[in-house]
DNA sequence: GGAAGATGTTGACATTGTCCACTTTAACCC
DNA sequence: GGGTTAAAGTGGACAATGTCAACATCTTCC
């Protein structure tokens, strides 16, 4: 403690939480601009450090574009979970996870579009474990789900059934996604019948579902992110 | 003529037609790095020009965009065209226009991103006319395998129907436009099996808008730039 | 209490988008 | 045809950026 109380008002040398206060500065930056196209030295500004203080947290720009994608997981699935919380029935449930995850990237295209949107989608591997875990408790929600009859019959979630389920999940998300960003985009409008126009894509959707269920092949992933 | 003609083999102070090889540059440098962070410097070094002559042709780098994104909707536009020839079932055009789409998109994600990607999203009539044509384009077609009925039975193009086939188009054009991004930014996988995953989520999608169709509200339009 | 490592700082460099003033060429008008 | 005008291209400048390297300061832990 060499700092006198009544003085110390420039804070100290190091700054305390900075990784953390990086992340949210681009966080609101991106929020904000809508933009990845900020720089890395006006998150350093925002945060009151030089501008190369950011560089013992992140390697790289990407690396912090990745953390804030982790955040944008975390988010998403605290979100969808929320959202299922008290709902008995499971179609009411997956509708309802519907709702928040076109809802979260209208919200906030930017954030969305890095999380979904291939900025890092060469370097796989890159990416941070909790976005790993986020994208997972999301898909365990949806299997939940339809394990539990969302989709008009039971389904239960065994071996036999991964590929009927990995398919009926591939149409919804496909399905989610397109809208999402389709909207998000503004290639579909106007603003005020986003609600309407995801119940009804989503309500036909499920029908179609609940009609026949195109099983996956052999071999196909689902995720990353939504790995299992 | 004060040039030699033995000796000009520097090429004339005038390249000719710039515009249409910086676009060309743009979009061989955009295909190859997959990416929209290029510098017009390289194109300028690329197309033998200083590096300012391409302000003389584009405002920005922004318009720079808009000129490429125009030319990947010609270049789509033409695919569907192409793929539809001959076809004489209207669902099988719609289905052979729908893989054009996604084959398109996968090919060259970074492309399909800057056309659809909300790059220029905002600023909505910066966007070439040309682009308004190929997306008016592309929606004629799909209007016209809908009313030949490839949902089944056939839905004439009328007043009364707009709001049905919009409504088909728009879980149509979502399903297709998640599922390309899905695969092109590589959230479902592996690679050789995009095609049979296609097939698997497209008819699905198909059969269950043949067994019904959610009809869009009052006032809802389908694009730009997929403006009719 | 001192060494080592983590965290911050300053300075430097090449690259970039874009502005400005200037030059060269082609097009057009009398 | 000769001269004016506008289009197209050039070179230089500037501030901003990502990133590197060298140095400073603080924490931690033996």
């Amino acid at each position: 403690m060499t700092q006198d109380i009544s003085t110390r008002e420039q804070r100290p040398y190091h700054h305390g939480d900075l990784h953390r206060a990086i992340v949210e500065a681009a966080l609101d930056v991106l929020s904000e601009s809508q933009s990845t196209e900020f720089s890395l030295r006006e998150l350093a500004r925002r945060a009151g450090v030089s501008h190369n203080a950011p560089y013992k947290h992140f390697a790289d720009k990407r690396e912090l574009l990745g953390a804030v994608s982790a955040v944008g997981f975390e988010l998403l699935a605290e979100r969808m979970a929320d959202a299922t919380k008290e709902l008995d029935s499971p179609r009411q449930r997956l509708a309802a996870m519907a709702r928040a995850y076109v809802g979260g990237g209208v919200n906030n295209p930017a954030l969305y579009r890095l999380m979904f949107g291939g900025y890092l989608a060469g370097q796989d591997e890159g990416r941070p474990a909790i976005e790993r875990t986020a994208a997972y408790n999301m898909k365990a929600l949806i299997v939940a789900a339809i394990s539990d009859g969302a989709l008009g019959r039971p389904i239960a979630d065994n071996e036999a059934n991964t590929r009927t389920i990995d398919g009926a999940i591939l149409v919804f998300w496909s399905q989610m996604h397109g809208l999402t960003l389709l909207l998000a985009d503004r290639l579909v409008g106007p603003g005020d019948k986003m609600e309407e126009l995801t119940e009804n894509v989503l309500h036909a959707m499920l029908d179609g579902l609940v009609n026949s269920i195109p099983a996956v092949p052999e071999g196909v992933w689902i995720g990353p992110p939504l790995a299992g």
